[in-house]
DNA sequence: TATTGTTATACTCTATAACTATA
DNA sequence: TATAGTTATAGAGTATAACAATA
């Protein structure tokens, strides 16, 4: 049996649904995780590799967490052998480094994002992915 | 004392994560709440309204949600006197519908959430904003 | 047998407040 | 005094499995 969709009111027009709803097939063609870890996380692993050594506190501050929050998801990093802590010059701090296993982990994730990076984009051409992408950037630089 | 942003390795790049970005820089715009609703809540209510008499079933599967979270969601909405549940001629069924308190709020929600709407697209033109919201339709049709 | 709403339960992600060790 | 990391705790939001009522 077919089922008519239910009509949607007002939402189509509204840009902040649009996002979301863009947002969630992206994340559903994630496949909700690359290498047993959400988006959230490698992008974690990909802020770490381009700045080796930054501190809990910065990581937490570059994607809008507190660093309480920060703490628990680095324990599981590290608890899996990707990340690592040592203790800063100013030792109240841990600086972050992606050990061995990490850059090769993240080696293989980058080839799996680029795949799916793919698959979302393959109903745009280059030139309206790019339109795409400067049009989020005027939404948040 | 000012801080060098996070260098961001791959990410600008990555349709995902220019979609998280912009969607959350809409979220928080959204002040988290209109009338003491989420953007979620608010769109169930939009829904209900357009289909008068929608099933809880019906309803999460539009929205991509198990049925058994949506009856958490119908009470909170019930509890505060803005839907109301009535059991349908299929007696296994609740159809739902809009309080007149739930009409009205959502009224007012409409014209928060067109302010919102102004804010979100205040650095897009007209044009580039239709052009945004039919590319993300090509993404999540 | 299949579907709808429901309950019990658990998991993920997040924040706040308070603590400690350092600065 | 102020900051970095941590802990304890709590609150959203979500799903899975099992159940009763109904089809």
């Amino acid at each position: 049996m077919v089922k008519a969709a239910l009509r949607q009111g007002a939402l189509p027009d509204l840009l902040g649904y649009r996002l979301r709803l863009a947002q969630q097939a992206a994340f559903r063609d994630f496949a909700a995780s690359v290498q047993g870890l959400s988006p959230g996380r490698i992008g974690l692993l990909i802020l770490i590799d381009a700045n080796p050594g930054v501190t809990q506190s910065r990581l937490a501050e570059a994607v809008r967490r507190d660093r309480s929050t920060m703490v628990g998801v680095i324990d599981l990093l590290e608890g899996r052998g990707l990340v690592e802590r040592r203790r800063g010059d100013d030792r109240r701090t841990n600086g972050l480094w992606l050990t061995r296993a990490g850059h090769m982990l993240l080696a293989r994730a980058l080839r799996r994002i680029a795949e799916h990076e793919r698959r979302i984009a393959s109903r745009l051409s280059p030139a309206e992915r790019r339109r795409l992408l400067e049009l989020l950037g005027k939404i948040s630089p």
